[in-house]
DNA sequence: ACCTGAACACCGTTCAAGT
DNA sequence: ACCTGAACACCGTTCAAGT
């Protein structure tokens, strides 16, 4: 009966940068960010919360690498996407983006309030351009609407989490009636009606995008 | 020499609402969110944190009330617009809107990523779709490009903040190298051409509201 | 009515120490 | 190399007590 190793046996941590970014974006989506801490992903994991500073400097860089987990389904997105229309390229990333906030609505807001200063959303900028660049559209012009499209998509998607809380919401329900014409509204933004929205304002940007390449190869061609 | 009241003359705290919402914003603009406590905007008013409290019920309220405030500069924006073209009044508001963001970077975030569910917040919105109801804008067409537009703003005004860390951060300086394309085509996004862009991609949206506008009127019409 | 003081259950992070 | 334990300087919030 010399079994008794050592310990109760206490089933190594098994650490790795990967699993701590993975496990801190399922308790991102449990808890959501305000909730968030080392000390929780520590337990988590099975490990003291301190252990995970031998991975990541700071919470603030573990943080990093989770916009960039985030963002790797969109540069897949972007990866099989080998179209010759840069215009369906940053369609098909818009919707791949706005589907990353349905699937993660509690960690969203890090995509759209971080920087992109990570490794991974570097690359996937600079593949995006460079497709772009192969079509012959300027630096200029895919300056101008990658910030255009990205805002709104970022802009959407971040007010879709946000609101509302609901017609029957009891904390808003006695404002909806003070205010009869701003409940009216947003009636019309339920859901479903908000796929549709979203694909609207993209395309009205999209069509401007079409018209600027289009002049451009114009003038170019003059 | 019996002039020593009581103590060191404590200097009475003097709280409100509106003070402590105040200094809250000012304390924001400061130290940016992240840094903003309830016990440093105590020292800023000279009383204990606990005394807030009295006030509004907890952090998360104080924050809406500051979120409150900060549209305010907008729904002023809106109250001297007397302008019967709804169109034009969304283009102040955008610009109001955005000019929130470059007045107070640190606290803007507070807009973008929390719900409108306050008094100030319901009342600047139901004025807003009053004036596209006077002028004859259906419900829907109103919800959908109010959605469209203020997202496209406020994703906008956040990818300002956000980034870029400049050409000569040594965080992103091997990035760049490494991505050229990426970075050459970020050179394209310097603050003053931003200012452009902004409004090219409003104007874009714009238009098309307006040819939705003219649209439904022949329809009305007919 | 308005504010304080002590207390509770947390944080992120540093650092010496363990294996 | 990898992880723990104790410690430091903080948090938001509750609640009894003071004026």
């Amino acid at each position: 009966m010399t079994v008794a190793k050592k310990k109760p046996a206490k089933a190594a941590p098994d650490l790795s940068h990967e699993r701590i970014c993975e496990l801190a974006l399922e308790l991102i989506d449990k808890d959501g960010l305000e909730e968030f801490s080392t000390r929780k992903l520590g337990r988590l994991l099975g490990c003291e919360a301190m252990a995970i500073y031998w991975y990541y400097p700071s919470k603030d860089a573990l943080l990093d690498a989770v916009v960039d987990r985030l963002m790797s389904s969109v540069g897949t997105a972007l990866a099989e996407k080998q179209s010759d229309d840069w215009i369906a390229t940053m369609r098909a990333l818009a919707h791949a983006y706005r589907q990353v906030a349905h699937d993660h609505p509690k960690a969203f807001p890090l995509l759209a309030t971080r920087r992109f200063a990570s490794e991974g959303t570097f690359a996937f900028l600079d593949r995006l351009f460079e497709l772009a660049h192969e079509q012959g559209i300027d630096e200029k012009t895919t300056a101008r609407f990658y910030r255009v499209i990205s805002s709104y998509c970022s802009g959407f998607a971040l007010s879709e989490l946000a609101g509302p809380r609901g017609p029957q919401d009891p904390r808003t329900a006695a404002l909806r009636k003070r205010f009869p014409r701003a409940a009216a509204v947003s009636e019309w933004l339920d859901t479903k009606r908000l796929d549709e929205i979203f694909a609207f304002g993209l395309e009205v940007q999209l069509e401007a995008l079409a018209a600027a390449v289009h002049a451009a190869r114009r003038g170019h061609a003059r």
